[in-house]
DNA sequence: AGGGCCCATCGCA
DNA sequence: TGCGATGGGCCCT
């Protein structure tokens, strides 16, 4: 049973669909009136939600989402990926985000699909729907999002860990999710602790993941050179669909070469308004 | 086999 | 020029 949606599930509703609407008519550049009228809203009220949202209003978040901005954006990345890559995880370079520490179950945990686990799991309101978090001991284990029924993504966690014991304890997660999707807590006490568990190759996607800083972007290809196989860029394309603990390991923050989005396994929608409520969050300061 | 890729080429306005 | 469409190579499950 879920929790009655607090504002921000609301908001991520009303976001979902601005998004959806200026993404398929991105050509037409619509304006907040008739983006307005396209969700039901006055623009006046719709421009206080994106605000209250993203710090942005949709002028400026449907400017953020385009092409160029992707591209601009990964222009910049560039060069300070390569910092935030010398310093680390716990460098200053994180600022503004998560602090995490990670270790890995690899392989023998991929081999052994969960055995000895216990994780639990809680369905949460999100600044981007809602959320199911899975903890285990050692650490935060999963995070995805479902748009319609939360058994589906059960189910596929069930596939991902077969021999662990699930058990539902949504005062467990309740915390961490809290945490994780409100900016004003990073930071603020110890780094959270995750737990990855895939192959070899994945684990080393994903932490590489970890050093893409907050509010910035690389390519698919940035992170094959980074992980020692340059060539390996499709491969690495799976892997990052694979993510298990989306948002807190910054998978949407991968494009494509040319700024593309490509794709994402919640949605493209969902990425772009992650992209555009990081930009907005940096842009505040 | 088949991907959340990438590059080169080609054809068409 | 620019923007799709296509084909081949690539590398991990």
């Amino acid at each position: 049973m879920l929790p009655l949606p607090d504002a921000a599930a609301r908001d991520y509703d009303v976001v979902r669909r601005v998004i959806g609407f200026i993404s398929g008519n991105a050509k037409a550049q619509p304006s907040l009136d008739t983006i307005a009228g396209h969700v039901g809203m006055e623009p006046m009220a719709l421009q206080r939600l994106f605000t209250r949202w993203a710090g942005l209003t949709p002028k400026t978040f449907l400017q953020a989402v385009t092409l160029d901005h992707a591209k601009r954006l990964l222009d910049e990345s560039a060069s300070v990926l390569d910092a935030a890559i010398e310093t680390g995880l716990s460098g200053p370079a994180r600022l503004h985000d998560l602090f995490v520490t990670h270790e890995a179950m690899t392989p023998g945990a991929y081999k052994a699909r969960g055995a000895g686990l216990t994780v639990r799991w809680g369905a949460h309101q999100t600044p981007f729907g809602t959320a199911v978090v899975f903890v285990t001991e050692r650490g935060l284990a999963g995070v995805a999002f479902a748009d319609r029924d939360v058994g589906e993504v059960l189910d596929d966690y069930h596939c991902r860990w077969p021999e662990a014991a699930f058990v539902e304890d949504a005062a467990a997660t309740a915390p961490v999710a809290a945490r994780v999707f409100d900016p004003a807590r990073w930071a603020a006490d110890r780094p959270l602790r995750i737990v990855l568990i895939g192959t070899d190759f994945e684990v080393r996607v994903w932490e590489r993941l970890l050093t893409i800083p907050f509010g910035r972007a690389a390519t698919y290809s940035d992170v094959a050179a980074g992980i020692g196989r340059p060539s390996a860029s499709r491969a690495v394309g799976a892997a990052v669909g694979r993510n298990p603990i989306s948002f807190v390991v910054p998978c949407h923050r991968v494009l494509g070469k040319g700024g593309d989005l490509t794709g994402y396994r919640w949605g493209l929608t969902r990425k772009r308004a992650m992209l555009g409520w990081e930009t907005g969050l940096a842009a505040r300061s």
